[in-house]
DNA sequence: CACCTGAGAATTTGATCATATTCTGGTGCC
DNA sequence: GGCACCAGAATATGATCAAATTCTCAGGTG
C-alpha cells in the first residue's frame, strides 16, 4: 500500500508482531474505507478503546494518523468525526483522482507483467460477482483492491500514497451511495483498463481510468444529491 | 494552511490555548520545512522530549502525524528519520507538484482580490531581499509563504492539503541544496505569476507556476547530483 | 398552563504524564 | 564468526487533570 505509512511491511511469517497502534490503524482504516462508519458520525477515543479492545495511546496515535490522512476530521473543539463531503469537495477529488490515478495507470501499463495482469483480472471477476449478487461490502473491497493492486505496479510510491489518501476521503460517502443505489448501477471500466494493459497502451489505460474515475465520482454526486 | 490538519484555527485572542501536541507538531514541521533537520538524520522521541520540553505523548502524536505527512520516515525497526530523496522520488514530485500547484494557481487567479495580490507582491519583495543578502533561511520561509498564501485563495482545501504535503517531502532537500549552491542561483518565476494574477489570466498563471516548479525541482536535482 | 430560555451541575471525553514492559542494536566474550 | 548479554529507546498502560457537552431545573413569558 503506502510506503511511508505502513512501515512494518508485514513480515511474512510473523503477523502477530505488529505494534498495537498499527493494528488499530489498519482496523479503523478499513472501517472507514468499507463503510462501518457513516459520514458525520462521531468518533470517540474511549469508544474505540472499548470496541477495539486496545489501550488509549495506540488509539490516539491511529486517530492522529487518520486525521492527517483526511480520513477523519478534527472538529475544532476536541471532537473527531467522519467527514461529510460537499459538492465542492467532490469536484476537487475528481480533479485530483483524474490526474494522479491516470498517471499511475500509465506507469503501471509499461511495467506490469502478464501474470500480474491476470491477478488483476481475477480481482475484477470477484468484483463482478459482488455486483451480481448485490454484495455492497464485497464490491467496495474488490473495487479498492483492483485500484490498489494496479497502482502497486506503477513503481511510484509518492503518487500511490496520494491516491490512497484520496480514497480514504470519499470512502464513507461511496458506501452510503452504494447502499442507497445498489451496486448494479455502478459503472465498471475495469475491462477497458485490463484491455489497455494487455495491449501495453498507456494512453488507452489512462483514458479508461479517467472514465472509471469520472463515472464513479459522478455517481457519488448523484447519490449525495438524492440525499438532500 | 491545511483545513484538516490545523483544526483549532488560531482563536484570535488566545494563542496560548493550543494543545501541546499541536504546538509540537508545528515546531517540528517548521524545523523540517526550513531545514534544522537534515535528510537522513535520525529523530528520536526522547530527544524531542528534551529539546522541545514537551511530554512524551504529544511528541509521539506529532511524529505520527508527520510520518503520515511523508515528512518523516518510519524505518521498519522502531527508528524514525528525515527521508532522503532519490532521483525517482523527485521525478514523482515534479509531476505531482506541476499538476496540483498549476491547478491551484488557476483557481486562485479567478478568485483573488487586488488587495491580496499586493500582499503576495510584498512577500515576493521580502523574498528578493533574502536572495540578495544570501539569507537562506529567509529565502525558504518567504518562498514557502508565497506559495501557501497563493493557494489559500484558490478555495480548494483538498488540493492545498496535497500541495502542502509535497512541500514537506522536499523541504529538507531544498535546504541542503540552498545551503550548498547559495540562494542566488535559484530561479524565481513569482514576478510572472504576479503578472498573470493581475491580468486575471489563469492559463498564464498556470504556465508561470509550471516553470517555477520545474526550475525549482530541477535545481534540487542538480544539487543532489553534485552531492554524490 | 404550556413552552421557551439560560445558568449551573453532572457526566462524558480528551489531554497529559509517570511508569512498567518489550524490543532493538551493539558490545564483548567464547 | 557467532552467540549471549546489556544499555537505551520505543511501546503501551492506567491514573489524573482539564475541558466541553448535556442535562436539569428554575424562572420568566405568551
Amino acid at each position: 500500500m503506502t510506503e511511508t505509512t505502513s512501515p512494518p511491511a508485514a513480515v511474512h511469517g510473523n503477523p502477530a508482531k505488529l505494534p498495537a497502534h498499527e493494528i488499530v490503524y489498519q482496523k479503523l482504516r478499513a472501517q472507514i474505507l468499507f463503510g462501518e462508519l457513516v459520514p458525520g458520525q462521531a468518533v470517540t477515543i474511549q469508544g474505540l478503546v472499548e470496541t477495539l479492545e486496545a489501550g488509549m495511546t495506540p488509539v490516539r496515535e491511529a486517530i492522529r494518523r487518520l486525521i492527517s490522512d483526511g480520513a477523519l476530521m478534527f472538529q475544532g473543539n476536541r471532537r473527531v468525526s467522519v467527514p461529510l463531503l460537499g459538492a465542492e469537495d467532490i469536484e476537487e477529488l475528481i480533479f485530483a483522482r483524474k490526474t494522479i490515478e491516470c498517471e499511475l495507470a500509465r506507469r503501471a501499463t509499461i511495467q506490469i507483467s502478464a501474470a500480474d495482469i491476470e491477478e488483476l483480472a481475477a480481482i475484477d471477476n470477484a468484483l463482478d460477482k459482488a455486483i451480481a449478487t448485490g454484495d455492497v461490502a464485497g464490491y467496495l473491497v474488490q473495487n479498492y483492491s483492483f485500484h490498489t493492486a494496479l497502482y502497486s505496479h506503477a513503481n511510484a510510491p509518492i503518487l500511490s500514497d496520494i491516491a490512497d489518501r484520496l480514497w480514504l476521503r470519499f470512502g464513507p460517502s461511496l458506501r452510503v451511495v452504494s447502499g442507497r443505489l445498489g451496486t448494479q448501477s455502478f459503472p465498471d471500466r475495469h475491462k477497458d483498463i485490463l484491455d489497455a494493459l494487455r495491449r501495453q497502451d498507456p494512453e488507452m489505460a489512462a483514458l479508461a481510468m479517467e472514465r472509471d474515475v469520472f463515472e464513479g465520482m459522478e455517481h457519488v454526486v448523484q447519490g449525495l444529491r438524492a440525499a438532500n
